[in-house]
This record gives C-alpha cells, structure tokens and sequence, in this order.
DNA sequence: AGCCAGGCATCAG
DNA sequence: CTGATGCATGGC
C-alpha cells in the first residue's frame, strides 16, 4: 500500500478514465476551452490538455484533462494530482461531469434544431458543450470584467487579480497555483489596488460586487434557488451588472441554461442568419423564446461561430 | 491614428 | 421606453 518506505517509487497521481458511454453524445475538449465561455478563465492549457486546481471535498486537487479518441465517440484522460486516498475516484467524475456538463444530451440539441438557421453552426462547433464554474463568486467577477474588453484582456485582469490577491498554493508536482480571492478579500482591497490590474473603470463595478456577496447582501445561493426570470431581475439591480452580464453569469456562474448572453457578436449574427434587425433587447428575448432551454447552448454556438468564422477558419 | 472588444451608467427626449 | 455618449485598456 504504502510505498514511500519501500524501494518503489511512490506513485504521484492517480489517473481515471472517462469512457464514451460516460458522456451523453459528442464532445470537444479543446473547442469547449478555447470558446471564449466566462466559466473558464482560470483553465491552463497544457500539454496536449488543459488543467486546474479546485477545492473537492476541503482537499486541493490539480486535475489535467486530456481528450483521447474523436468527437463522436469521446475519452477523456484524467490525471489527479493532490487526491488523497480517502477520495473516491467517482466522485471526482462526478465533479468533472457537471462542470464539464457531460450530461447534457448534445444529439437532442443537434435533432431538435436540425431545421432552423442555427443548425449552420452544428458542424464547425460539433461536440462543443457549455462549462459551469467551480466557483459561482468568480464567475460572477470575470462576468463583470469581460464587458466591452476582448476576452484576452478580461482574462488577464483575472489572472492579475489572482496573482495580487489570491492565495498562493503549492502543488504536489512542484508546481504553484494562485486560487481566486474570497468575497471579503477582495472587498477588503480598495478600487485603486484593483485598478492596478489593468481593470479600468470596472474596478468599481467588481469593488461594488464583491462587498455585497462579503456582505450577503447578494446572496449567490438564493439567486440559484430562483427562477431564471426572478434571479436576472435582482442581478440588474446590481451597480455595474446590466442584461449581458447578468445572463453570462447566470448561465456559466449558477447553471440556467435559459440564459443567452446577447453581446455584439451573437446581436450581429443573429440578424444575418434570421435576416431581420432587431435590437440587443429583441435578439435576447427571441433566443429565449425560440430555444427554450436550449437557449445558452445556441447562443455559445452562434457565438462561437462567429468567432470562427471571423478568423478564418470555417 | 482610429476603431473595436462577450456593455453599462447616465442623461435627454 | 429608446437612443446617444463617456468610459480604461489593449490589439490590430
């Protein structure tokens, strides 16, 4: 059992794998980390994979996902470094399929829409799935931090903002690791420190954010028990959290997947592909209205899509 | 140099 | 309610 008193050398990790029938229809790895989602910043790509540190069970856990085989009948390779024995490997695939959302059913999405103007996006997205945050406060912040800035930016104010405030951890593998700070850290720091993160006039907005999550004035539990229309309602109410970023952060932060952020990517696109102008406003309620549900998955397509398109690559 | 990036607060009408 | 404008920062 026990070899660090023997001559084997001690295994540092332990690896779980993923199987096919574990994950309910095709998936990227790679289109869903490098599609932009407000969930996740804080993912290191690596290798041929990506990784991350998060709390699982009060225990600091290092996982390096890694996709073996195709879209269509997918593997993931899981290495965990950190994971004490006590920890059950299920549980860790538990973890993995809900922030990975490995559950939902991608065929029922392609099938249920096969017929409407978004199906062009189907084949170059293919596999691509929604991420949900391990950490509902950071995701309300990167959601604050990416309007109108570039997504290379906002993510590194975020990093920056890690790196200042965070704590510091070190990783069994040698490496280190700066969690995100907690509510009341970040509201302890003052707009200027936050400023020097190059976040501009959005300090103030996160500044405001998070004194009223360290406050328990914006309570994030609460918000996830209510109905999508109740909880985006009270998000508005927040100073510096309008429409977009309010259903960023419902969708990637608390898992609604009726919420379609609207940004000028999916307004343009939208208007191309149902060939009618509409305003911000409009194109947020069609999405709701005509994809249900299925709302956030087609607006992550439309702009992931765009996005593409733009770079060439479709 | 000027415009745009996963927008929002503010103010005018 | 809708429409115009200023706002920090970085990339092209």
């Amino acid at each position: 059992m026990n070899s660090s008193r023997g001559k084997v050398v001690t295994k540092k990790f332990i690896e779980i794998i993923v199987k096919p029938d574990e994950i309910n229809g095709q998936f990227s790895l790679g289109a869903t980390l490098s599609s932009g989602q407000t969930s996740e910043a804080s993912w290191v790509r690596a290798n041929s994979g990506f990784w991350n540190v998060e709390e699982v069970d009060g225990q600091l856990l290092k996982y390096e996902v890694r996709q073996v085989g195709t879209v269509e009948k997918p593997t993931l390779h899981v290495k965990l470094i950190g994971m004490h024995s006590s920890q059950s490997s299920t549980a860790i695939k538990d973890y993995l399929t809900k922030i990975l959302r490995l559950n939902d059913d991608l065929k029922e999405f392609y099938s249920k829409f096969r017929n409407d103007p978004v199906e062009v996006t189907f084949n170059p997205c293919k596999g691509l799935r929604l991420m949900l945050a391990s950490n509902p406060f950071e995701s309300l912040i990167c959601s604050i931090s990416s309007q109108n800035t570039s997504i290379k930016h906002w993510n590194s104010i975020i990093q920056s903002i890690k790196a200042r405030f965070g704590k510091k951890v070190l990783l069994l593998d040698g490496s280190s690791f700066y969690m995100f700070p907690k509510p009341k850290s970040l509201a302890r720091v003052g707009e200027d420190a936050i400023r020097s993160c190059k976040a501009g006039y959005r300090a103030n907005y996160i500044l405001t954010a998070s004194r009223l999550v360290a406050e328990g004035k914006l309570d994030l539990v609460k918000l996830s028990k209510m109905s999508y229309e109740e909880a985006h309602r009270s998000l508005l109410g927040v100073y510096g959290i309008g429409p977009k970023v309010a259903d960023c952060f419902l969708l990637y932060g608390l898992g609604f997947t009726e919420a379609a952020p609207v940004d000028v990517w999916v307004h343009r696109i939208i208007q191309q592909l149902y060939k009618k102008s509409m305003s911000v406003n409009q194109v947020r309620a069609f999405l709701r209205n005509r994809f249900g549900l299925w709302a956030g998955y087609a607006g992550l397509y439309l702009f992931h899509f765009a996005r593409l398109r733009s770079s060439q690559l479709v």
